[in-house]
RNA sequence: GCGCAUGUGGCGUAAUUGGUAGCCGCGCCAGACUUAGGAUCUGGUGGAGUGAUCCUUGGGGGUUCGAGUCCCUCCAUGCGCACCA
C-alpha cells in the first residue's frame, strides 16, 4: 500500500468538512484558547509561499491546544476594503464587490488546499454591511464619546455636557482648547455652536487641519501609510494640505498604549516600534520676551503687543543659558509679526523657497539653510537678546513650532551656528570642544547663573522650578503621535454614518445601520477633494431631518451625507471581536461571549503592522473597554511576528552600453549561457525566448540532455520538441519586467518527456556570440508578482501534498525568521512522510503494525520525543520539532518497530503538523473517532531516565575522551574513575591534578 | 546619522540554563537494487594531515576550570526611525 497523497488530503477534507470536525463552540466548560492570524487582503495576485507561513504555524499551535483539552478559536477572514480593488475598479470598469468576491474566492481555494482547521463559520468580511454596520456603530460609540482626563478614560459626551453647563470650559475633565466660556455662555449659546465646541472633545471628530494629501491616489493618507514622502501603497508624492477631515483622538491613548506594552507580549523589536512612533518626551515649554531691537531695555514695539512673547518647547531646561539663538518653523504664526523692515526681503525670499519645495525634496536634501527675522527674544534669566532665525529644520507640527538653540549641547543646533557664525556660549566646559556638540547631561554647568555648578541632570528639576515660579514656564510632556486621519477620498470604505445639516454633523441612530454603499458605477472623485460618493446626489441628499434626538435640536432644513468613506485600518481595529460572535445582530459581540474569548491568546502576523493597524486596535480595544462594551483593554496577549519569505529573483540582464536602445535582437543571435548551460535567442520583436541544450552528456550509449533554467514563470510553454541533437523549447514571454532590460529567470521546472523537471542554478555570465553580453546573476528579493519569483504554493501542494508542504515551511528555519524561499529542500520532508507511511505499510508486504508489546528502546525513543514535540510547539519552534519527528521515524525505522502502541501516540503528536496523513493513518489502525479529537499523549519520564551517562572528559578544558558513569555517582568516586583511565593518564603527563571540576549529568574536566 | 537585530559547513539550520559545536534536511561522494532513476535502501561528508593530532562558530581582545552562548572593540548584513528640540 502506498502513500497515496492526493486522495488521502481530498478525501479527509472532504470528511472534516461534513462533519463539520472545525466547529467551535461558544458555550463549554472547557478553557478557551484564542489564536489568530491577520486576515488577508484579498488581492488579485492570490497567495504565495510566503503568505501561509504564519497561518501554518498558528494551525499547528491552534490543532495543539485542541489535542491538549482547550475550546480553541481559530477562524479567518478577509479585510476587504481597500485602494486596489477600487484602482481595479477605475481601470477594469469591474465593481469592486465583484472582483473582491472573486478574489475570495480564488484565497478560499488556496487556503483550502493547505487544510487548515479555520472555523469557517465565523468568517468575516469588513466589506460585508452585516459586519460594517457594527464599524460604523463603533465609529460612533467613538463619536459620542471623550476622554475624560480626570477618570482617565473615554466616556460618553452626554458628561461633557454636563460638566460644561456647570462649570463652562473650566472643566478638568477634557483637553483645553481655543474655546473659552462660562457655564451660563454655554447655556446662552444655540446649539450649533454648542456642537462645533463638542466636536473638539469628541474621540472621533472631524476637523480642519494639515492632512496628507495624494494627489494620484486622490485621497488622504494617515501618517503611517507614508513612507519617506511618498505613498505606502505605490510610491506617488504626498503633499501637505488643509483639508475638512476626519479624526481619531489617538493622542488622548498615547501614555494608556505605553503602559500597555508592558502588559503584553510582543517582541522588543516592535514595542520599541511602537514607543518610538508615539514618541513621548518630556520638558519644559518656555516663554521668551520678542524685541524688535538688541536692546535688553523695554521698549515699546510697534506692532508687537506687551503679550507678544516667543513660545518654545525643550528637553533640556537646564541648558537655558546656554541660548545662542532661537528657531522658528517657517510656518509659525509669529513669522510676519516679528520679521523687521529690513530682514523683510530675505525673509520673504526664504519662505517662497521653501514653500516651492515638496516634502520629499526637504527630506532628501539636508543642506543647513535658515533666515534671521531681525529680531530678539530675552532671556528671562540674564537678559541677553537672543537673534530669532527661521529654519525649515524646526518642525511646526511639533512641539510650539519654535526652539530654543544651544549650539554646545545640539547637533542640529551646533551646525547651524557654525554656518551662520553665530557665537557659541560653553556652559559644558571640558565636555564641549569647539567642534562637536555633546549632547551630555553629566556636564557640570558652567556660565549659567542660578545653574552654576549643578550637574545637569539635576539642573533640569531646578530650571523647571524655577520657570514655573516666575510663571514664564510650564513642565510640559510631548508626543510625536498625531491624532490619526479617519477619512478617505475613495468609494471602497465604510461609509461615515453621518448627515450633515448646516454645517453640523449628526450621528445615524443605530436602528438606521448599516449605512450601505451605494452601488456605483463611476469611481471618480468628487468636487473640491471630495470622495467618490459626493457625485451621487440622490444618495448624499436627505430631504429632511430623521426623527429628531437630544442631539438634532435645531436641525432643520436639507441634510447632506458624509461623503468620504472610513480608511483600510476601521475594519481591522475590532475583527477578533466579531469572529466571537460573527452573526450577532443584536449587537457587535456579545458580552458574555467577548468575556469567555477575552484577549488573543497568540496572535501571528508581519511586522509590517507595527505602528499602523496594531495600535489602531489597540485603541478602539481600549475605547471599549472604557465604554463598558467589552471586559479587556488590551486586544492581543502574545504577539507573534513571522519572518517575510523573499524571493529569489533569477535574470538575465545587457548591461547599458552594451547595446543601444532600439537595437533588436534576432532569433539567429544565439546566446551560450555557460558550458553547461542551453543556447538561448531572444526576440524583441516578437516576445519569444528560446532555450535549448547545447551540451549533453553520455552515459552508456544514452544521450542525456543536461537540465537547465527556463522561466517558466513568465514565459508561456509553446511547444516542446525534442530533437536528437538538441533539446528546443519555445516559450512566449508573458511580459517584460522594465527595470535593468532584465529578464527574468525564475526558479522552477523545465518540461521533458511530459513531466517537469527540476532544474539546475547557477550563477555565469552568459557567452555571446554576437557581440552582445548578457549576465546571470540572481537576487533575494520581497516576493512579488512584478518580479517575477513567486512561488506558488498550489503546484507544490500539487506535487508533493499539504502535509509535505505544511511541514517544509516550518522546517525551513524559526518562523519569525525572515528568509529566501528555496524549493530544493522539499524533498527531503516528502521523503520522511513515505518514510513514516513505511513504518505502518509496505509496498509490497502490505499491513506491517502490530499489537505486539513495545520494547523499553521503542518506549525511549516515543517518549523522547513526546517530551520534544511538546516543549518545541509551545515554544514556537516548530522547526525544531519537524527534525525531532525525522530523528523519531528514523530511529524507529532502525529498530524495525512497527507497533501500534507506539505509532498511534506518534500519529497524535504529529496531526497539528501533517494533519492528513495522520488522520488517515489513525483510520487505517481501526480508529473510527477522528484524531482531532484524541488527546495528546503524556509524556512519562520513567521510560527516557537512563541509569548512566557517557561523561564528556576534559583535561584543561579540552576534551580528550568520554567515559560511561553511573548518574549516582558522586564527586570523589568519579574523580577516582577519571583518574585511573588510560587516555586521561597519558594526557596528564604524570602531573597531580590541581582541581577536578565535576557537573553531575553534565561533564568532567581535570584541571592540572 | 541614531536605534534594534543577526553573523555557525557548499546551503537552510541545531545546540532551551556557560558544559561533547555542527542535530535534522538539502547538496555532494561511493555502493545496492534497477531498462532507467526522478523511486527506495546502505555507508560517508566542517577543514588540514598517511597518522597520532591540530585548526574551526565574522575579525581582535577579555572574564572563566570551561565561551557559539557573557563583556569590550572592530567589521559585515538586515530591519526600524530619520531633523520630534
Amino acid at each position: 500500500m502506498e502513500y497515496k497523497f492526493r486522495d488521502i488530503e481530498k478525501k479527509w477534507q472532504d470528511w472534516w468538512n461534513v462533519n463539520q470536525s472545525y466547529k467551535v463552540s461558544n458555550d463549554t466548560s472547557k478553557p478557551k484558547f484564542y489564536v489568530l492570524d491577520m486576515f488577508p487582503y484579498p488581492s488579485g495576485a492570490g497567495l504565495h509561499v510566503g503568505h501561509p507561513l504564519g497561518y501554518i504555524a498558528s494551525d499547528i499551535f491552534s490543532r495543539f491546544k485542541r489535542l491538549k483539552g482547550f475550546n480553541v478559536l481559530h477562524p479567518m477572514g478577509y479585510d476587504a476594503f481597500g485602494l486596489p480593488a477600487e484602482q481595479y475598479a477605475i481601470e477594469h470598469g469591474v465593481h469592486p464587490a465583484t472582483s473582491t468576491d472573486q478574489n475570495i474566492i480564488n484565497f478560499r481555494k488556496q487556503l483550502d488546499n493547505i487544510g487548515f482547521c479555520f472555523d469557517w463559520d465565523r468568517e468575516v468580511r469588513t466589506s460585508d454591511p452585516a459586519y460594517y454596520k457594527w464599524t460604523q456603530w463603533i465609529f460612533l460609540q467613538l463619536y459620542q464619546s471623550f476622554y475624560n482626563r480626570i477618570t482617565n478614560k473615554a466616556e460618553p459626551i452626554e458628561r461633557l455636557i454636563k460638566e460644561f453647563e456647570q462649570f463652562g470650559s473650566s472643566t478638568k475633565t477634557s483637553r483645553t482648547t481655543v474655546h473659552q466660556f462660562t457655564a451660563a455662555d454655554w447655556k446662552e449659546m444655540d446649539a450649533e455652536k454648542q456642537q462645533h465646541i463638542l466636536m473638539d472633545h469628541r474621540l472621533a471628530y472631524c476637523g480642519f487641519g494639515e492632512v496628507n494629501w495624494c494627489e494620484a491616489l486622490g485621497t488622504v493618507l494617515a501618517n503611517d501609510e507614508v513612507v519617506n514622502g511618498v505613498s505606502e501603497r505605490g510610491g506617488h508624492p504626498v503633499i501637505k494640505k488643509k483639508l475638512r477631515q476626519w479624526y481619531l483622538r489617538i493622542t488622548e491613548y498615547a501614555d494608556r498604549l505605553l503602559e500597555g506594552l508592558d502588559r503584553i507580549e510582543f517582541s522588543d523589536a516592535m514595542k520599541e516600534m511602537q514607543t518610538n512612533w508615539i514618541g513621548k518626551s518630556s520638558g519644559a515649554e518656555i516663554d521668551f520676551e520678542i524685541r524688535l531691537t538688541p536692546g535688553p531695555s523695554p521698549d515699546k514695539e510697534k506692532g508687537l503687543g506687551d503679550e507678544a512673547v516667543l513660545r518654545v518647547y525643550t528637553t533640556r531646561p537646564d541648558t537655558i543659558f546656554g541660548v545662542d539663538f532661537m528657531v522658528i518653523a517657517p510656518e509659525h504664526e509669529l513669522v510676519e509679526q516679528i520679521t523687521t523692515p529690513a530682514q523683510k526681503i530675505e525673509v520673504d525670499e526664504y519662505i517662497f523657497f521653501v514653500k516651492s519645495r515638496s516634502e520629499r525634496e526637504r527630506m532628501a536634501e539636508k543642506k543647513i539653510s535658515g533666515v534671521f527675522t531681525g529680531s530678539y527674544a530675552l532671556n528671562p534669566f540674564d537678559q541677553r537678546a537672543i537673534p530669532i532665525w527661521i529654519s525649515e529644520y524646526v518642525l511646526a507640527g511639533y512641539g510650539t513650532g519654535a526652539i530654543m538653540a544651544v549650539p554646545c549641547g545640539d547637533e542640529r543646533d551646533h551646525k547651524f551656528a557654525k554656518h551662520y557664525s553665530i557665537p557659541i556660549t560653553n556652559i559644558i566646559g571640558k565636555y564641549y570642544n569647539g567642534e562637536d556638540a555633546n549632547a551630555t547631561k553629566e556636564a557640570v554647568l558652567e556660565n549659567s547663573g542660578f545653574l552654576n555648578g549643578m550637574v545637569m541632570r539635576n539642573a533640569i528639576e531646578v530650571a523647571i522650578g524655577k520657570l514655573e515660579e516666575l510663571g514664564i514656564g510650564m513642565r510640559k510632556v510631548n508626543y510625536k503621535m498625531r491624532d490619526a486621519a479617519f477619512s478617505r477620498q475613495r468609494y471602497w470604505g465604510e461609509p461615515f454614518p453621518i448627515v450633515w445639516y448646516n454645517g453640523v454633523a449628526y450621528p445615524m441612530e443605530e436602528s438606521e445601520l448599516p449605512l450601505e454603499l451605494p452601488k456605483v458605477d463611476s469611481y471618480s472623485s468628487g468636487p473640491e477633494g471630495e470622495g467618490p460618493l459626493a457625485n451621487f446626489s440622490e444618495w448624499v441628499n436627505v430631504p429632511s431631518p430623521p426623527a429628531p434626538n437630544h442631539l438634532r435640536r435645531g436641525a432643520g432644513g436639507e441634510g447632506k451625507r458624509e461623503t468620504n468613506t472610513m480608511p483600510g485600518y476601521a475594519g481591522s481595529s475590532w475583527y477578533f471581536l466579531r469572529y466571537m460572535d460573527p452573526h450577532n445582530n443584536q449587537t457587535f459581540c456579545d458580552r458574555k461571549i467577548s468575556d469567555y474569548w477575552g484577549q488573543v491568546d497568540l496572535y501571528i502576523g508581519g511586522t509590517e503592522h507595527a505602528v499602523g493597524h496594531l495600535l489602531y486596535s489597540r485603541m478602539w480595544t481600549k475605547a471599549l473597554y472604557d465604554l463598558g462594551h467589552i471586559g479587556h483593554d488590551e486586544p492581543y496577549k502574545k504577539l507573534v511576528n513571522q519572518g517575510m519569505i523573499q524571493g529569489v529573483s533569477q535574470m538575465a540582464y545587457v548591461r547599458k552600453g552594451d547595446f543601444e536602445e532600439g537595437v533588436s535582437i534576432g532569433k539567429s543571435n544565439t546566446i551560450n549561457l555557460g558550458p553547461n548551460f542551453p543556447f538561448a535567442s531572444i526576440d524583441y520583436n516578437e516576445p519569444m525566448l528560446q532555450l535549448f541544450s547545447s551540451d549533453f552528456i553520455n552515459e552508456g550509449n544514452k544521450e542525456l540532455y543536461k537540465p537547465f533554467n527556463i522561466p517558466i514563470e513568465f514565459v508561456e510553454l509553446n511547444t516542446s520538441d525534442l530533437t536528437r541533437n538538441k533539446l528546443n523549447v519555445e516559450l512566449a514571454i508573458k511580459s517584460y519586467p522594465q527595470r535593468l532590460n532584465a529578464i527574468y529567470i525564475v526558479p522552477g521546472a523545465f518540461y521533458y518527456k511530459e513531466k517537469w523537471w527540476a532544474w539546475n542554478e547557477k550563477q555565469t555570465k552568459i557567452e555571446v556570440i554576437k557581440g552582445i553580453s548578457f549576465y546571470t546573476s540572481s537576487e533575494v528579493e520581497k516576493m512579488s508578482k512584478s518580479k517575477y519569483n513567486v512561488i506558488n504554493p498550489d503546484s507544490l501542494i500539487d506535487k508533493y501534498g499539504a502535509d509535505t508542504f505544511r511541514m517544509y515551511e516550518m522546517f525551513l528555519g524559526p518562523v519569525e525568521i525572515s528568509k529566501p524561499w528555496d524549493t530544493k529542500g522539499i524533498e527531503g520532508v516528502h521523503r520522511f512522510l513515505k518514510k513514516l507511511w513505511r513504518l505502518f505499510y509496505d509496498e509490497l508486504k502490505g499491513k506491517l503494525w502490530t499489537d505486539e508489546k513495545p520494547t523499553a528502546d521503542e518506549l525511549k525513543v516515543l517518549h523522547k520525543t513526546i517530551k520534544k514535540i511538546e516543549e518545541d510547539t509551545e515554544r514556537f519552534s516548530f522547526n525544531t520539532a519537524v527534525s525531532a519527528f525525522m530523528i523519531c521515524v528514523n530511529e524507529l525505522a532502525d529498530l524495525k518497530s512497527h507497533k501500534k502502541e507506539i505509532l498511534q501516540p506518534l500519529l497524535i503528536l504529529l496531526t497539528p503538523y501533517a494533519p492528513h496523513i495522520a488522520e488517515e493513518l489513525w483510520n487505517l489502525l481501526g480508529n473510527t473517532s477522528s484524531i482531532l479529537n484524541a488527546a495528546f499523549p503524556a509524556f512519562e519520564a520513567s521510560y527516557v531516565t537512563e541509569s548512566s551517562k557517557e561523561y564528556p572528559v576534559s583535561i584543561n578544558g579540552k576534551l580528550r575522551t568520554t567515559i560511561v558513569i553511573g548518574l549516582d555517582i558522586e564527586q570523589g568516586e568519579v574523580e577516582e574513575i577519571v583518574l585511573n583511565n588510560d587516555v586521561v593518564q597519558k594526557w596528564m603527563e604524570g602531573k597531580t591534578p590541581k582541581k577536578i571540576i565535576f557537573v553531575k549529568g553534565k561533564m568532567v574536566n581535570v584541571v592540572i
